[in-house]
DNA sequence: TTGTAGGCGTTATCAG
DNA sequence: CTGATAACGCCTACAA
């Protein structure tokens, strides 16, 4: 049973006799941790010490052991790493588009953040259905993420579970409410569009349009109209429904939705409340064609203050969210959780309101 | 010395968990596959095959085995797998920065073309840094990337010598070059703008600015002048010194770039080439402002096709690319070489001319 | 400070 | 078609 005298793995053959040498290894033929401690002279625990706790390590040691992975070329591998040590060294970001550049500022911001402790981010997105960000995260959770960002709260409560079950540490971020069972970081959808309500209300404004986003599955988009419907209810006010637009972020549903809106046969809003930038940029182009003059006959408002928004005509009363910073804060959450720190109750970034031409004075 | 066991970095919320377990075992306590064997009665290699190679399992083992994994809740766990199968199901992409669009969509078509065949997308991005890419690729290698991609093709030699000795498929993206000695997956930044340049020259233009991104690091936008220069060159012109203006992408850099060409001692240009869609609504705004009148006196032209750039006014004249094309292209060919199937020589995507009202017959 | 040895969760080989 | 068992590459408790 026992006659074969060398042991299989510590034992010193050279690098190259190896796929020879016995007929079970599968090997890739790669350089191995074993082939660095072999040519300096050390075992393996050694030549791992000095990626993983360089200070326990002698310098003579270390810089021999340094030279030997450089001559093999060796760099650890990631898989037998993330095996032994169950640290992965992976965190996941879960977002609805990258089309949107609200989400991919997000991603950046958590990406250099987290690159800069060495720590790789995965990316899913779930196109806003809810099911595919499900399936997401359990691909995520199976690639042993050590921690995750998820946009928005309206998820299958399934999805929360998983991330309970695994403790793996996680935020929801864009959205902030003080209520929510969970950490988020970003601002308060809500609380925006009553300010941007308010705004409009202060001029004078009485009778109200509103073009926004698909509200299915997507709780950010639910605060804003919620944000605006509590508002106008308070001034005794509500938005018709054939003034209440919903679709998709273009410019195109946007122009769409305004002649519809000055088509119907019911009195006409002074104001127009977007759900972003896009669809008020929509609206605006839309107008003019209509020799609509804004914003004496007509206020729009947007939402994320593109970089185009203040230099077409007329500037767009919009507001912004810094959300490259949403990203960072939500990387460094995170890493504060993997470093073992106490958990925070998550953080509000202020969504700030940009008054510029195209709001004004109510003319009726 | 040295018995202070706090690393810095790398230690971190495993330590905590840990210490309750036998002295032996250091597992995390998660179910494991042995786990669902057991349940289900069956060996270990016999559950494994049901995810791998179902046909090779009678369907009442198979249902069986089904039925204890969902009941303890099991997935396979990404790390082991890799290790065991020399597979990591992991891709890498490279780009400069997620803040462009055309980059965000990139990644968007590949990570939903690898996400539909099992393959999680890692994102790199370098910061139009050679030294950072670099870095980003060994990361990725070390992470067992069975694929890559990567923008560009000014890079380290020593990036692609790392994926040529990793045997790694790669592909370089957003240009394309017949010459490039790898497989590219884009559009010719060089013959776009000849295409761009003829068409103003047909126009009658003979004197010319240019508003371009930095050239540094960035073959694709050295292409574009390349293309520029030569055109000129063939038909006897030349952009002088100080109608070469070379700054970041924004809007801004547009406005300002337009303000130091028209302060100029020398003659005006009759028509000024930008290096995108964001500079050129720039120096629209500028004209704008500084009563040029568009395309009359002076034309303009861009590229990207913005959704804004065929709204605002007047329509921007600007080059079409679907890069969103470019990634699904990229994932399938990626996913072609791991297939085995023979390598081609890449592909070329073609950048459409947009004329719209910005550019016009030159007026001197 | 360094070495030894066993385990991390899964897959692949080979025998039954 | 199924099971036993040895890798896969690395980390770490413990011993020296």
């Amino acid at each position: 049973m026992s006659d074969t005298p060398d042991t299989p793995d510590t034992a010193g053959f050279a690098a190259t006799a190896r796929s020879q040498t016995s007929r079970v290894r599968r090997g890739t033929g790669r350089t191995v941790l074993s082939d660095v401690a072999k040519l300096a002279g050390v075992s393996t625990a050694t030549v791992s010490r000095v990626y993983n706790e360089p200070e326990k390590v002698s310098a003579a040691v270390r810089e021999r052991v340094e030279q030997a992975a450089l001559a093999l070329n060796w760099f650890p591998n990631a898989a037998g790493r993330a095996l032994a040590s169950t640290r992965s060294h992976i965190a996941g970001i879960i977002i609805p588009t990258l089309d949107d550049q609200v989400f991919a500022s997000q991603v950046s911001g958590m990406q250099a953040a987290f690159a800069a402790r060495g720590i790789t981010l995965v990316l899913g997105c779930s196109n806003y259905d809810p099911a595919q960000a499900l399936v997401q995260v359990r691909a995520m959770l199976a690639r042993g993420v050590e921690a995750m960002a998820i946009v928005g709260e309206a998820h299958p409560p399934e999805l929360f579970d998983a991330l309970r079950l695994y403790r793996v540490p996680y935020a929801v971020t864009y959205a902030y409410r003080k209520e929510s069972p969970h950490v988020c970081i970003g601002f308060d959808n809500f609380a925006a569009y009553v300010q941007m309500t308010e705004h409009l209300i202060a001029l004078g404004h009485r009778s109200f349009a509103v073009c926004i986003q698909p509200t299915r599955d997507n709780d950010r988009v639910q605060a804003r109209v919620a944000g605006i419907r509590a508002t106008l209810e308070r001034h005794g006010l509500a938005v018709r429904p054939e003034h209440m637009c919903e679709g998709e972020s273009t410019i195109a549903f946007g122009r769409r939705s305004l002649r519809s809106i000055w088509q119907a046969a019911s009195e006409r809003p002074t104001a127009v409340i977007c759900g972003n930038d896009h669809i008020a940029l929509g609206v605006l182009r839309e107008a003019e064609e209509l020799g609509i003059a804004i914003p004496h006959e007509l206020s729009v408002t947007g939402f994320d203050d593109l970089e185009i928004s203040k230099e077409i005509h007329p500037t767009l009363t919009t507001m912004r969210v810094d959300t490259h910073e949403i990203g960072k804060l939500t990387a460094q959450h995170l890493l504060d959780m993997l470093d073992g720190k106490r958990a925070q109750r998550g953080h509000e970034v202020r969504a700030l309101l940009q008054v510029r031409e195209s709001t004004g004075p109510a003319s009726r």
